[in-house]
RNA sequence: GGGCGGAUAGCUCAGCGGUAGAGCGCUGGUUUUACACACCGGAUGUCGCAGGUUCGAACCCUGUUCCGCCCA
């Protein structure tokens, strides 16, 4: 075995035999009575690479599906992809860009195929790049959300919600985005907050020359849509205009000043309003309180149209300007203020999203809503971290019909068509061949395709092959646990339940795993202009800082970027593994919003996997020529051995638990902490007076329970570690016939290890002598090869026999002989017994090494020492002179106190002693 | 404007009613044949601020300041 762990080495090999061995399989024919689990992944887009978001879901999923599967469960962790619609869409327009097209010159169909041909060579590179990172998704069941199956299942799903009233189309105000020319769904507009801009009064002449109203916008050139002017109706500065109209400055319409309590707040700006209703959320709704027109303005790419009278044809933000220019030419620009709003933005392109008046279809929510509010309310569904449920209450509550037209050509089809004769819309399964109400064969298919969304609502069900009633759908839905970033809670997590309760009759899935999002190390989020983006593969197989700076400026970043990154990675990434990338990412607490990836906490695993590496590589050196195997538990009689076993249980019960509640992060944290700080540490350490002890059968019993320990420890270990895990566990000696850890047990705290809190307090007793020990021999500069006299008086019978018991041990890690005292006498003034004698005092055990001190470091030891006795001392008498506390604190809790108190005491009456010895 | 969350060691964070924790960093020592990607020691906190509840508060309540995010 090579010294130090290589996952390069290691993790695709081992990736490449899991998956031609079909480990990763659902319905293994042994498991066909086995309950079932599984987790339907969240699909990345088409167009995307991996990134720490994807690395993140992917290790989460991960170790849920390994753990299950290792339990026995029929595990199913269905992959896919997501067509992506406007993202895909841009992709291969920008493709065509180059070649000085558009997708206008191929035309709709030549324009699909086109994507289609991008798809097959270039799509879905992130399912490989999943393997990168370990995934153990059943590849033979891969699904994108455009095969033919589930778009079947996206039609039957529109038409049977059409049937049943609930897709309807409706003519309304919608989030238009003028740079994709489509309308988006209210989730896909993003508020840009604190904008700078300006707020500009202008003034608009009443009808009868009477004078003037001046009024205040952000967006000047909307004023060509204007239909009424609103005041208060309250407002005493505007009682004479009530009942009166303005003239519009450019269209030839007189516009009314009416009344609004709702809209107009007096206090703001002039208190007179400007109602634009076909561009504003809120003028369209005092609009239709007041039965105004709606004028729009607007073209779909952003020019403006024949109502805008002499600005026809120019772009919205040149329409401003001319609106303004024109205006002060009037002599009716009123003046500039500065202003900070907020810019509604288009999640896809950026650009700032236009209120327009638009035909689209939508879906009625609030009937789908209500049973999936229930269903958490009534705890069918549980969302975790719980901090969540108020947020998705909160947002179905109330939540608005969902545009789901897009006016994309990349997409699922609306399965509408439009008669050219009388106008009616049919909806179906398969086009009707002449209008059901007029005869008429002159029909249109509706040019509109689907919010990628909607396609993504019925991922839990129409990847098992719904609506068609396969053994898959009966056997896997519902699925067990969606776990995802908590930005899709809205867009993805609760569309699916709603559709999942609708179409299934019950949720699909009973769990909710919600986890932050990854940032960088200062918390800000990654983003390619910044230049902070991690590569999860560069963390994985290592990348010197020029190439990360070379990828960074390729990707767009800015000089500030580039600057950040050279200062921040100035050596680039080592070889951390996929191993470790998956500890780091496992290692922050869920409820955690934002993941601050620190390339520090990736080397302290990959440091971790090394550590685990060199232990394993110790146990197989020590256990050669033993013909020892790990199997059955071993029953050990010494005190390491039972020691280890008993820590292990608590270890497996900490991942366990940890998996259990989805806190990955005390699992791992539990794991981790028992292979270092207990296994290596400690257990490792013991067992090498132990198997050099020449008593064959303690040797054996130890080379068992050490190589026992590792293995029920690496398959603990799997569900996080599957790589570092499969190479050890391959290469110990075992009778289990399994060919895989894959498929090997996940440990059980009961039946695996064996508790025993005696051999634990003795260990402790022990572990508490030795760190003395050693804590004496640092602070003298006393070098191992010194060897010490340690003189021990066991202050209880515990720890007498601890001490009988664990002499070698003691010996062995504290370097030294040890003298157990018979009575107190010498250690009760161990200054008269012992010349020049450091002395220690722990909570049953007293001793001394004689003839090692320096007395001015003693002296300083011993004031330290004696300075934290006291403060623990001090607030316990405190504590205990309270009577309310003695009266009224639980008796387990006072008791404890009064032990501690006690055991306290006498250690300070034997340091103090010894330091006025010292002093004196 | 409404809602949610955060403020704990130099940094990143865990703990959420019974004497303050981890990793990294800092620091002294060690080539002890598993590991220097290591080992053995050490130092480090008015747990944002102000009140309150309690025998006891980092933890519960109220207020307050700053910082995020979400919704309007």
């Amino acid at each position: 075995m090579p010294k130090a762990y290589s996952p390069a080495d290691t993790e695709g090999r081992w990736y490449a035999i899991w998956e031609e061995r079909g480990y990763f399989r659902a319905g293994r024919p042994e498991r066909a009575n086995a309950p079932t689990y599984t987790i339907a992944i969240p699909p990345p887009n088409v167009t995307g690479t991996l990134h720490m978001g994807h690395a993140c879901r992917t290790t989460f999923e991960d170790v849920l599906t390994r753990y299950h599967r290792m339990r026995g469960f029929d595990t199913l962790w269905i992959p896919g992809i997501d067509h992506a619609g406007i993202a895909t869409q841009v992709v291969v327009e920008r493709q065509l860009a180059r070649e000085n097209l558009t997708r206008f010159d191929l035309g709709r169909e030549k324009f699909i195929e086109r994507v289609w041909q991008w798809k097959e060579e270039s799509g879905g590179t992130i399912l490989r790049q999943l393997r990168k990172m370990g995934a153990s998704c059943d590849w033979s069941r891969t699904k994108f959300t455009m095969d033919p199956d589930l778009s079947r299942a996206v039609t039957e799903a529109f038409v049977r919600l059409y049937e049943e009233g609930l897709i309807y189309r409706g003519t309304r105000l919608v989030n238009w985005d003028v740079q994709s020319q489509t309308v988006l769904s209210d989730l896909e507009v993003e508020q840009e907050e604190g904008v700078q801009g300006e707020l500009f009064d202008f003034a608009y002449p009443l009808a009868d020359g009477s004078g003037e109203i001046v009024v205040s916008t952000t967006r000047p050139e909307t004023m060509l849509g204007d239909t009424a002017i609103a005041v208060h109706p309250d407002d005493p500065r505007y009682q004479p205009f009530h009942g009166k109209s303005v003239k519009h400055p450019f269209v030839d319409r007189l516009i009314p000043i009416i009344c609004d309590a709702e809209l107009v707040d007096p206090k703001f700006g002039t208190g007179a309003v400007k109602v634009t209703p076909a561009h504003d959320w809120n003028d369209y709704e005092t609009g239709k309180r007041h039965d105004l027109p709606q004028i729009n303005i607007l073209e779909k790419d952003g020019t403006l149209n024949e109502n805008a009278g002499p600005f026809k044809g120019m772009e919205r933000f040149a329409a401003r300007k001319a609106v303004k220019e024109k205006l002060e030419e009037l002599g009716l620009a009123r003046g500039v203020k500065k202003h900070v709003m907020t810019l509604p933005r288009s999640q896809r392109s950026g650009t700032v999203v236009e209120p327009m008046i638009s035909t689209q279809w939508f879906v009625r929510m609030e009937p789908l809503a209500k049973p999936a509010i229930e269903a958490v309310e009534q705890g069918r569904i549980k969302i975790l971290p719980e901090e969540w449920v108020k947020t998705y209450f909160h947002w179905l509550r109330n939540i608005q019909d969902w545009c789901i037209s897009r006016q994309l050509w990349w997409g699922h089809s609306i399965p509408a068509q439009h008669c050219g004769a009388c106008g009616e819309v049919h909806v179906s399964r398969t086009p009707v061949d002449a209008c059901k109400k007029c005869g008429s064969t002159q029909l249109t298919a509706d040019p509109d395709v689907l919010d990628t969304w909607f396609s993504s609502a019925l991922w839990p069900f129409s990847t098992l092959g719904w609506p068609e009633e396969t053994p898959d759908l009966a056997r896997y839905y519902p699925t067990q646990d969606l776990e995802t970033g908590y930005d899709i809670l809205f867009f993805w997590v609760a569309r699916m339940i709603m559709m999942g309760i609708h179409f299934m009759g019950e949720p699909p899935f009973s769990r909710v795993l919600l986890a932050g999002l990854v940032t960088d190390e200062r918390g800000e989020k990654m983003s390619k202009v910044k230049g902070n983006v991690i590569d999860p593969l560069d963390v994985i197989h290592g990348a010197t800082g020029e190439e990360l700076v070379a990828k960074a400026e390729k990707a767009g970043a800015k000089a500030s970027g580039i600057k950040y990154l050279k200062s921040t990675y100035p050596n680039g990434f080592e070889t951390y593994g996929a191993d470790a990338l998956r500890m780091t990412l496992l290692s922050y607490s869920p409820q955690a919003k934002r993941i601050a990836l620190s390339i520090k906490r990736i080397e302290g695993y990959r440091n971790f996997a090394n550590k685990l590496w060199n232990a394993s590589r110790y146990a197989l050196m020590r256990l050669e020529g033993l013909d020892v195997v790990a199997g059955a538990r071993p029953t050990p009689s010494s005190l390491p051995n039972r020691f280890v076993l008993s820590r292990l249980a608590h270890a497996i019960r900490g991942a366990r638990e940890g998996i259990d509640a989805y806190r990955l992060d005390d699992a791992s944290q539990a794991l981790y902490h028992f292979v270092w700080d207990e296994l290596c540490d400690w257990y490792l350490e013991l067992s090498k007076p132990l198997l050099d002890s020449g008593d064959e059968s303690l040797v054996r019993e130890t080379a068992e329970t050490l190589l026992y320990a590792l293995e029920v420890t690496l398959r603990a270990l799997h569900p996080m570690m599957p790589f570092i895990t499969e190479e050890i566990w391959q290469r110990l000696p075992k009778t289990d016939a399994a060919e895989t850890i894959m498929l090997a047990p996940y440990p059980d705290a009961e039946a695996d290890a064996l508790e025993d809190a005696e051999a634990e307090a003795s260990m402790a007793i022990l572990q508490d002598v030795i760190s003395r020990v050693r804590g004496i021999r640092a602070e003298h500069d006393l070098p191992r090869a010194k060897h010490v006299e340690i003189v021990v008086e066991a202050l209880d019978d515990r720890a007498r026999k601890a001490l009988e018991e664990g002499r070698i041990f003691v010996e062995a890690l504290a370097g030294g002989t040890l003298q157990i005292e018979a009575d107190g006498k010498r250690l009760a003034e161990p200054h008269a017994h012992f010349e020049g004698a450091a002395v220690f005092a722990g909570p049953s055990v007293r001793g001394a090494i004689p003839g090692v001190i320096d007395p001015e470091k003693e002296r300083a030891r011993l004031t330290r020492e004696l300075a934290k006795i006291e403060k623990e001392l001090d607030a316990l008498e405190k504590k205990l002179g309270n009577e309310s506390f003695v009266a009224r604190a639980p008796a387990d809790v006072v008791e404890k106190a009064k032990a501690d108190r006690d055991a306290l005491a006498a250690r300070k009456a034997q340091i103090g002693a010894s330091l006025a010895r010292l002093s004196g």
